[in-house]
DNA sequence: GAGGGCACTGCCCATAAGTACAGGTCCTCT
DNA sequence: AGAGGACCTGTACTTATGGGCAGTGCCCTC
């Protein structure tokens, strides 16, 4: 009997969960909780949780690591950016919302006995190495999408325009963006702002 | 008896749907479906056609005016654009999904009876009058999405530089934003591309 | 028929952006 | 010790951007 344990901040996803996992022999649903702090304080045994990543308070992402079985991350984007600090913090499975009530139980069942799961969706984006921006260069991202000219920039983080231009530069190589405009949509449509 | 269809591609949001919806009395799931197409081709009787926005194939935003019946919109995103355009096509009620299951219900009630219900968060959006781009604008938006320069959207377009330039400061004073970085984060942000 | 919104265009100008060259210091992992 | 990475800086250059001022034409509504 697997013992799943069901963290989703959506009552409609929490229910259809419930309602699909009742049905299904040799899973058992040990817990539904609305936020990782329920789910986490009531330390129930459970042989899978299934977490999503938006949650309120605690974050799925850095929930992740507190609890100690297996973590299936079931949510509504998968962002290289989201998927890498997962799989960092020791997700053993990543399905996205939408993924068939099939795929569901199997990745249930890969990640109880230690394996790991992933969504076919995810997985392209896994094996292909990604460029990942370094941390300065996410801050000078945030604060070009916040309208900053280089400038502005430099000033904000006490460097000179020089290497401000020289992060904008570097963040463009690693998008594959031309320019600013471009480098804020692409980095939106990857979430990493 | 109000009769529902359910018209979702996530299958864990119409199990639990119809979970909630088979406990509750005065309440028949008519018919779900995991596309619009689906759902128009079945043509089945109902009173209220519960409606995700994010389909594959016909968009939700275009289904919704091919519906006899009232439309319940309840998808992921609540932008500006998503409910303008929602509202204009003649959706009667307007949820995002992580709705209480309660208020999941009244709205059905509501929207069966003729009304309108409108989700809080929803609510706010639609009594503040937005700065509504034009078809023009919104083109060139998504021209400087790209990455394109005033002399390529131009170019692409087929006017001149100045009047693309025209353009994209229409779109700075619509957004409040001061550069092109800053409008595709607003955008990005509104969901307007 | 007089607005009002939308689309379009011209000239001019100061500033910002982006890129080319070339270099430097830290820190970490091997 | 050496390699690689992140981070930082400089000079110099071309081009793009954003905005000011001024004006035209179309279509739709009141």
């Amino acid at each position: 009997m697997t013992k799943i344990v069901i963290v989703d901040d959506h009552p409609v996803v929490r229910e259809g969960l419930v309602a699909a996992l009742d049905r299904k022999n040799g899973v058992e649903v040990a817990g539904v909780f609305g936020s990782a702090e329920e789910a986490l304080g009531a330390r129930v045994n459970a042989d899978v949780i299934i977490l999503d990543l938006e949650l309120p308070g605690l974050g799925g992402l850095d929930a992740i690591a507190k609890f100690s079985a297996p973590v299936l991350v079931l949510t509504a984007y998968g962002t290289d950016e989201d998927i890498d600090r997962a799989l960092e913090a020791g997700a053993k499975g990543y399905l996205l919302k939408g993924a068939p009530l099939d795929d569901i139980e199997r990745a249930i069942e890969v990640v109880a006995r230690g394996d790991a799961y992933l969504d076919p969706r995810v997985t392209t984006r896994v094996i292909r190495p990604r460029q990942r921006l370094s941390e300065r260069e996410r801050e000078v991202l945030r604060l070009v999408s916040a309208g900053n000219s280089n400038k502005e920039i430099a000033k904000k983080l006490r460097i000179t325009e020089r290497t401000a231009k020289f992060h904008v530069t570097s963040i463009f190589n690693k998008l594959g963006a031309e320019n600013r405009a471009q480098a804020v949509a692409i980095a939106a449509e990857k979430h990493l702002i």
